[in-house]
RNA sequence: CGCGGGAUAGAGCAGUCUGGUAGCUCGUCGGGCUCAUAACCCGGAGGUCGGGGGUUCAAAUCCCUCUCCCGCAA
């Protein structure tokens, strides 16, 4: 079968990988055009753009897919199918129905549940114990379309969003295998989604950072597992914006403010909506590098 | 030339403005105390104060310069 991939991130990569692999052709691949990076705006190139150019595969990263140039070179190849995983944008329905099979897309949810942009951060951050990936045959609406394969995975009480993205990436490769060979073998069942029931991941941004210590503990714990490695959630102690990177509940009430933070022994905690106090492990203050709390605690003598 | 913080003992920090014996907390090592401890007490080791240059009788501190780390913004 002769397939086109489109894909950006890292998350995208095993599913790339699966495909230059497998017994499948990979005509091409299109991603998002590079971008400048970090302090000083080095342009950067997408991951899926470094492991596709390794391999020899061409790389398309148009800035528009709407001007027509995209679908232009999409039916030169005359692809039997489009695999999306997190490319990032909306992709026209002229390009959807280009292809004998359509177009499949790669989701870290299960759908109906968090349609959108961060399904595996919002999976934590709402406290889910399980989410997984979704296989659908894609259509005009975002993350809508009917569900081919589904497959689910447990999250673990400490897990952060990197550890979850990581295992669910490795997962949609898997998913995606399972998909193109019932493809093939015309044993799929496309289920048509209860969109009663649909919930949305929108995309997260440092806004969503600051703690909210009026919240419980855990909604806090959650938050901070959600938003770690990005954007991080974040306080203010002494002035100075602190990233948490890590947090422990501790299950012991304090009678203290919601958002005082304290010593006690090695540790630093803070004091939750609900009484709670939440330890947190690994912080960073403005300007530093990550540590320890028990390492800020040592520069920090208050007691 | 986007804005800003920072580099001082193994770790985290103070000291820099106002130049004059290198400090604090933790760790580490030795000793003591205790039925006992991430407990407490006593003592020790461990620093070319990021690199280079300059000013000065004297520089962690003032001036110039280089390198590296980080936060924000994009």
């Amino acid at each position: 079968m002769k397939i086109i991939f489109m894909g950006t991130p890292r998350f995208a990569l095993p599913v790339l990988e699966y495909l230059i692999k497998g017994e499948d052709e990979l005509q091409a691949v299109f991603t998002q055009p590079d971008k400048p990076l970090g302090r000083k705006a080095v342009m950067t190139p997408p991951p899926v753009k470094e492991v596709a150019r390794r391999n020899g595969i061409s790389v398309y990263q148009p800035l528009s897919l709407k001007d027509g140039e995209a679908e232009r070179i999409i039916k030169s190849y005359q692809p039997d199918l489009i695999v999306v995983a997190a490319y990032g944008r909306i992709l026209p329905l002229s390009l959807l129905n280009a292809p004998k099979f359509g177009a499949v897309n790669v989701h870290a949810s299960l759908l109906p549940k968090l349609r959108g942009a961060a399904p595996i951060q919002w999976s934590i951050i709402n406290g889910d114990k399980t989410t997984g990936i979704t296989t659908m045959q894609m259509d005009a609406g975002l993350d809508t379309g009917d569900i081919l394969v589904q497959s689910s995975l447990g999250i673990g009480e400490n897990e952060t969003s990197a550890e979850l993205h990581d295992r669910l990436s490795v997962l949609g490769a898997s998913v995606l295998k399972e998909t193109l060979e019932r493809l093939k073998a015309g044993t799929l069942t496309p289920i048509k989604q209860d969109d009663a029931s649909h919930t949305y991941a929108p995309m997260l941004s440092k806004s969503d950072s600051p703690i909210d210590w009026t919240k419980s503990a855990t909604e806090i714990h959650n938050r901070v597992r959600g938003l770690n490695p990005w954007p991080c959630a974040c306080t203010v102690i002494d002035d100075r914006t602190v990233k948490i990177h890590k947090t422990a509940l501790f299950g012991i009430a304090s009678d203290k403010k919601p958002g005082t933070i304290f010593v006690k022994g090695n540790s630093l905690l803070a004091v939750c909506g609900d009484n709670y106090a939440l330890e947190l492990i690994e912080i960073q203050p403005e300007g530093g590098k990550k540590m320890t709390a028990a390492q800020w605690v040592c520069g920090h003598n208050i007691k």
